[in-house]
DNA sequence: TTTTCATTTCGTTATTTACCGAAATATAAA
DNA sequence: TTTATATTTCGGTAAATAACGAAATGAAAA
């Protein structure tokens, strides 16, 4: 996926799924399964979105064994990064999907969600 | 062109040449074949941008004769709106062109510019 | 009214994006 | 080492987007 530099920041935020990915990760470090187990995408496909999201300087990653750990990235090198991140639920306007996913990432269990 | 809700504002910020005729409303209000002018597009795909740009909620228009003319909607009823737009270079990280985009505006004539 | 000109809408095309499943890679466990 | 599991990369498809020119619309001037 070629994306142009100047409009990196708000392409990566411009998918809805990626926004939720980025709530998520603000309540809990999540690997790419877990992710997968809540909006029920292909791993693949949540792996691409991943990379945006980290391109673009929003998270970053931490390997641990066999699992990749992704997590918000709390010391970003781009103020614009830092000032959404702190904003996040001002700009996000749909408040009954966030809400619903946290209740899903409260149960999410990784090695349940893993290899199923 | 279909534009989800709730991502509409980040969706109209993706795209370079709308960020470039947001700043060049910022320092005049324009008309379409100006901003043609500007950005060397045809005039439908200016129309259609300017579109993008109002139903996000960023620029609102008045006609006058047989111009339209855009400008900055300085009274947006979504906070993030006015947010965006009181902080524009702030989330704009390409100097050069927009420098570069207020030399041509300050010499657009409308007269010369339209019907050419 | 007819003409002219600015703009929008329509129809089409090329590119980008989101998605998937399969194959490749990496790491841990057996 | 072999196997299992998590992830990424690859190849492909469907949908969305950005662009164009032509046709339609709207408003002023002739």
């Amino acid at each position: 996926m070629k994306m142009s530099e100047k409009t990196k920041i708000f392409k990566a935020l411009s998918d809805f799924n990626r926004l939720r990915i980025l709530k998520a990760l603000q309540s809990k470090v999540l690997c790419v399964c877990e992710i997968r187990g809540l909006l029920n995408l292909a791993n693949s496909t949540v792996s691409q979105h991943l990379k945006i999201l980290k391109e673009a300087g929003f998270i970053v990653e931490s390997k641990n064994g066999k699992w990749v750990n992704y997590l918000i990235n709390t010391n970003p090198s781009d103020q614009r990064i830092s000032s959404i991140l702190s904003s996040l639920d001002f700009w996000i306007d749909d408040e009954e999907s966030i809400i619903a996913d946290k209740k899903v990432i409260k149960n999410l269990c990784r090695e349940e969600i893993c290899a199923a």
